[in-house]
DNA sequence: GTTGAAACCTGTTTTATTGCATAATTACTT
DNA sequence: AAGTAATTATGCAATAAAACAGGTTTCAAC
């Protein structure tokens, strides 16, 4: 089971990082890529510990966030299959500036970042990997720090709706957001609380925006929601 | 007069990247090495437009900020002599997310992105300083998401401060910061109204946390100012 | 089925922050 | 030196969002 994880991995879902390879690098990959398993809501790592591993999911989702004032949670990115994380600290020679937990069920692999930064000193691509990875991800926060500060509740709100159809799609209906979150999570995205998000969820129903089945969100009016996420 | 200043700059201020590089790719450098002098506010380059230079900091001190809602600017980092800026978007083959203007007087450098690349390709050294430098700034914007969404407005202010403090340092009196900027740049920095700046700028004076004279800002209890920072 | 816990919902109260108006001060400009 | 613009300062009304409190639904465990 496992072997036949290792070779869909190795060849389907890490073919970003994996084509760049060669014969050699692929052999030392494939030895030190270790397979875990996470449960819904588990911890894969935490604020202040040290960095060790390149994390890759493969299946579920992971959000990674922050703890911040008085028990508040700010969610800071989300990560679907196939991305990588947990390198960020590891570069800058810090601790772990935000932890990560797995949303659903979820399978993640590791490889040591000591071989992945040796493995950057020998394959120059895998380093233009890591610079673009990186700078789009700081381009994201920036963009992320003026929407969080500036827009009011329902634009915040419209606005993650937006990025969860944006980073997960839709379910074979092409309405239903393919990622089934709780309030809080929603209001810890959005920054708000857990009944603001609630009530601007509401809000939306009756303007017809969305529709509402539990976690179940299904999005009518695309336009108008992103038009609010725009200038709300 | 630019020879002069290409020697020391190259030689000294550019050191970082200086040191890494061989005698061929320092000479390419200095026939491509362009200077530029800035006016105060003057802007440097602007949101949307093509990345196609590293610039680097010589003299004086840039702001990176962006236009938001209804006419608000978040400013998102500071720039120090010397450092370098206007890298990210070209590696993320986007254009500018942000802008960036001069504080007061400044001498930037230029290097085509192009050579930057080049040269990348050409020293791993060079491709690990900036990994290191990306991951140092997201890991900054992470945390600043969380400082300027759910600290309040004392907190924010201080910690603005205490950045301000830390970044650009104190005159030889070791107590008036080394930078000069208007209530509006520093409510734009932290997230408040310039009304409110005003205010809670009067309030740490009051509570004898600092001094003010004009923009002349100087530091008195530095440890409550930090604590204020982070628990406001 | 009953119990208990967690998640979800909604109305009211309270508070932090903005918006606006006005005035005083300072910095520029001619 | 006078006049104008920009910046700094402060009080008060308006308001967005949080905090609180009470209630309902959902769902898993026994």
């Amino acid at each position: 089971m496992i072997k036949r994880t290792l070779d869909r991995v190795l060849s389907e879902d890490m073919s970003e990082i994996w084509a760049v390879l060669d014969n050699d690098e692929k052999r030392r990959i494939i030895d030190a890529f270790t397979i875990h398993h996470f449960k819904k809501n588990q911890r894969i790592y935490a604020e202040g510990e040290e960095p060790e591993y390149l994390w890759c999911l493969l299946q579920g989702k992971v959000k990674k966030f922050k703890d911040g004032v008085g028990g508040r949670v700010q969610i800071l990115r989300l990560i679907r299959s196939v991305q990588y994380f947990g390198y960020r600290a590891y570069f800058a020679k810090e601790r772990y500036n935000s932890s990560a937990a797995a949303f659903e069920a979820s399978i993640v692999g590791t490889l040591p970042m000591t071989l992945v930064e040796d493995m950057i000193n020998k394959n120059n691509k895998l380093a233009w990997f890591f610079i673009h990875e990186l700078s789009r991800n700081l381009g994201g926060a920036d963009t992320r720090i003026v929407n969080l500060t500036q827009k009011h509740i329902r634009g915040r709100l419209a606005e993650a709706l937006i990025v969860l159809r944006d980073h997960y799609g839709f379910e074979d209906d092409n309405l239903t957001l393919r990622i089934y979150m709780a309030r809080e999570d929603l209001a810890n995205l959005s920054n708000m609380t857990t009944s603001n998000a609630i009530r601007t969820l509401s809000g939306f129903v009756n303007e017809k925006l969305i529709t509402v089945d539990g976690r179940k969100i299904s999005i009518l009016n695309e336009p108008e929601l992103r038009k609010i996420s725009k200038y709300g």
